[in-house]
RNA sequence: CGCGGAGUGGAGCAGUUGGUAGCUCGUCGGGCUCAUAACCCGAAGGUCGUUGGUUCAAGUCCUUCCUCCGCAA
């Protein structure tokens, strides 16, 4: 089939490259305009791009895709769908149906759990113990099209959103793949998604500030699922201190946000009598570490405790 | 030049108003203990990121460059 891709960050490229490699054909890609990242602001292209630019397939990046023209290039093209994979961008009805089998959306959950634009960190932080890849058929709403397949995937105990991004990206890839040949075969009926319909919304830096009135096993799950970006955080004199890697501790009659232990792991207790033992983490301006080290240059005594 | 923090013995840090460099951990040696990630005694190990300067004297002030990191995107 001839296809047109769309997709930006790192995640699509494996469903992008495994197409590529395909007997199918990627006519044209699609991916979010170049944005400036890092401490210098420098200019850098999506991952996509980077990708379909070392095949030689053609990438167009415009700011929207209403303006008609990218509706244009499309019909141009003429391809027999269009596969969409964490695009960025809500698509118009008009390109929504400009491919004959129209367009295809790989979304990491099992729909119609965790629609919406952050569904792998998201089930983590829900402390979801499992969670999967749904290819549909788009339609106008968010992630509510037509189910075409679902696959199941386990997370892990300790499985950070991180991990568990590479590895659906592959799921997805593979997935991908069945859903076009058997969609050229016609042996695939689209289902209507049935169950109750749950959103992952976008995440922001703030919804990753741990509250240890919390339950430490809800602290554990924010860490796992706001790894590597943009990673779970809370206060100390002042200073933001990322918690890299944490594990639910035991048991403790402390106060919550009170240290509890400071030889080794970092203790802190929590709303429901658990302690979260931080075992790695950030402070502002330093590197990552243990807290075994950090310790060793920072004392906290005991009964210190952390908020603002 | 977007804002800001930091480069000090193997690791993480402290070092006040400039005057022979300290802490916690680790390492090595010895001791104690049924035993231990425990405890006690002792030891090794640093030209304080780089360049130039100010000074009787600079980790500590000014200057050049390099590197790392947080925020912001």
């Amino acid at each position: 089939m001839k296809i047109v891709f769309m997709g930006t960050p790192d995640y699509a490229v494996k469903t992008l490259e495994a197409l590529i490699k395909s007997e199918h054909t990627v006519a044209a890609v699609f991916a979010q305009p170049d944005k400036p990242v890092g401490r210098k602001q420098i200019l850098t292209p999506p991952p996509v791009k980077v990708c379909a630019e070392s095949y030689n397939i053609p990438v167009y990046q415009p700011n929207s895709v209403r303006t008609g023209e990218a509706l244009e290039i499309i019909n141009s093209i003429n391809p027999d769908v269009i596969v969409v994979v964490a695009y960025g961008k809500i698509l118009p009805k008009e390109i929504l149906k400009a491919a004959k089998f129209g367009c295809v959306n790989g979304h990491a959950s099992l729909l119609p759990k965790y629609r919406g634009a952050s569904p792998i960190q998201w089930c983590i932080v829900q402390g979801e113990t499992e969670t999967g890849i749904t290819t549909m058929l788009m339609d106008e709403g968010m992630d509510t099209g037509d189910i075409l397949e679902t696959v199941t995937v386990k997370i892990g105990d300790n499985e950070t959103a991180e991990e568990l991004f590479e590895r659906l990206s592959s799921i997805s890839a593979d997935l991908m793949l069945s859903t076009l040949n058997k969609l050229e075969k016609g042996e695939i009926s689209p289902k209507k998604q049935e169950g109750e319909a749950t959103y992952a919304p976008i995440i922001k830096k703030e919804m990753a500030l741990l509250d240890f009135n919390k339950s430490a096993k809800v602290l554990f799950d924010a860490v796992r699922g706001y790894y590597s970006w943009p990673c779970a955080y809370f206060f100390m004199d002042g200073k933001r201190i990322k918690v890299i890697k944490a594990a639910v501790g035991g048991k403790t009659d402390k106060t919550a946000g009170t240290v509890v232990g400071n030889s080794g792991v970092l203790s802190i207790a929590c709303g429901d009598g658990y302690s979260l033992d931080i075992l790695t983490l950030q402070a502002e301006g330093s590197k990552m570490m243990d807290a075994k080290q950090y310790l060793c240059g920072k004392q906290i005594p005991i009964g210190t405790v952390v908020g603002e």
